[in-house]
DNA sequence: TCTTGCCTTCAAGTGTACTTGAAGTGTTAG
DNA sequence: CTAACACTTCAAGTACACTTGAAGGCAAGA
């Protein structure tokens, strides 16, 4: 089995060591064994462990429920309820908030051809375009 | 012309006053007038900057930025490309953003699905499923 | 051997965006 | 007229997610 220094996984994940002994005092990676001189050795688990973590922050999971996910996923018989109400939830905000910035997006666009209309205007000293909601 | 109390906004844009009164110390709301009572006056312009400043807000624009954009806004003719290089830039980020989240919620989609399994497995007795990585 | 450098812990600091509290003035209902 | 309530300012506090600093341990290279 391949193991890592707090190094490796600092580098590969690109966070710093700090991060990573946070995730630790927070409880997202667990079980982080030590070298004799106490130094953390990780394991393909906490890659794995990590790979899971930073899609749930991508997606703007706060660590308390990613937290509350690994806890419910090491005691999977009794929280599949939990588990699968939590990741639920959480794939309809993801789309939620994807709706939400499409819908916004339009309207920043709208705001990029009105300045682009702008910019035309001065460049050739015809009249500004007028600003129109929608 | 209509005129609002601080009241008003803050029942209107369902945001507490003291929040209105920061905007207004970050420079996001401009030339609030007073009654003699030294209480502000808000207008149709302040609605509808209200209006662009939740659109920013929304899509993610630190208040920083959005301050920038209204200053470039007050003297256009002098910074039409700086605000047209914000807000497209904005644009661009906005996009790259639904990008990522509709990448990783087909994550969060197969970790839904592959618990709907494991629920599945536990009521019927069955084998687990495996996790398979994507 | 000594210095450089990475490691450790624990506590305190940072940045963003508010939010709350204290102290004081003004307005309104009974 | 007075109590309750709304408003003001300014300063300090909160929440989240780190980030930095202090103090010290261990080990390899000059």
């Amino acid at each position: 089995m391949n193991t890592y220094t707090i190094r490796d996984l600092s580098q590969r994940f690109n966070v710093p060591s700090s991060t990573l002994r946070y995730y630790e005092d927070m409880g997202l990676l667990e079980n982080v064994e030590r070298t004799e001189h106490n130094q953390r050795i990780y394991t393909d688990e906490h890659i794995r462990r990590l790979e899971g973590i930073n899609c749930f922050k991508r997606t703007g999971l706060p660590i308390a429920k990613i937290q509350e996910f690994y806890e419910y996923e090491s005691n999977l018989d009794e929280h599949i309820d939990d588990i699968i109400h939590l990741v639920t939830d959480h794939e309809n905000n993801i789309q939620a908030r994807i709706a939400e910035l499409q819908q916004e997006l339009l309207h920043i666009q709208h705001k990029v051809r009105f300045y682009n209309g702008i910019k035309e205007s001065i460049d050739s000293g015809s009249p500004k375009p007028v600003w129109e909601d929608f």
